[in-house]
DNA sequence: ACAAATGTACGAATGGTTTCGTATAATCAA
DNA sequence: TTGATTATACGAAACCATTCGTACATTTGT
């Protein structure tokens, strides 16, 4: 008998682990839903040092990698994120409840209340939301 | 005039930010105590491949980073983490909500908890942890 | 038309983490 | 006592992210 492993659609990402750089780029790119290196470029400037082609290089690891996609049909390439935002942050905040939290959300929860001074309305929308999660089951 | 900075106690290791490796291996010492870099091997061991020297070598480095503390009295030295779980929490958690979030820890709450089957003892203990933290303003 | 400006491609250096092999010292057990 | 076991020390390789210089192509302004 012959066992084939199929994937339909192409190889799902979900494993793929942005660095910080490409972090700082695909909040860039989340923002503002497409921007060319040079837009991204200017923008990260205003917050660190960076050479031009450090930016340009990094964004054509990122297309290497399948993090963006790019218009190249014009001289300028256009850039945009190919990850979703939710389903990176989710990956990222779940990866931290494991490695560091031993699996418990709510203590990564408390640690993230404690340490800053969250607004009397940050606590209530966060109250709705529980109330809301809670309705859902 | 002559100006000096001076370290009274010895300086702070608050920016450290342990590489991956180095998280795993805190963990067990955290959960433990103390432990030599065997019991500590033995421990990641059952979830990853690694070899011994491999162990050995890590802790070295956090020692001379200043991340662990070591008894090397005996021959077999005895290993214990220096810098707080606490701390390094905290630190961790500040770095992904500025980074990550744009700087509001309550985007990070629901992430954190729309992702993941909360219990609903975890959500009462979040409730009353707000509570908590709303009293005491 | 053509020089300046702007863009991409790409190789290579740098710096840091992780892995492992080997040397050597200390301890243990027969 | 001496061979086996269990340690540490340490150098070097492998790997990866980041940075940058340079070559070359395209576009733009005069």
């Amino acid at each position: 008998m012959l066992y084939e492993t199929i994937r339909i659609f192409s190889m799902s990402k979900d494993n793929v682990k942005p660095t910080e750089s490409e972090m700082e780029i695909l909040q860039i790119l989340w923002s503002r839903n497409e921007a060319s290196v040079r837009e991204v470029h200017e923008v990260l400037a205003r917050s660190k040092e960076a050479g031009y082609t450090t930016t340009l290089k990094l964004m054509q690891i990122m297309y290497e990698k399948g993090l963006v996609d790019r218009d190249a049909s014009s001289k300028t390439h256009i850039y945009r994120a190919k990850i979703s935002r939710d389903q990176t942050e989710k990956q990222l905040v779940s990866k931290m409840i494991s490695n560091i939290f031993n699996g418990s959300a709510s203590r990564l929860v408390m640690q993230a209340l404690g340490n800053r001074t969250a607004s009397k309305q940050e606590l209530d929308e966060i109250r709705a939301y529980l109330n809301e999660l809670e309705n859902k089951k």
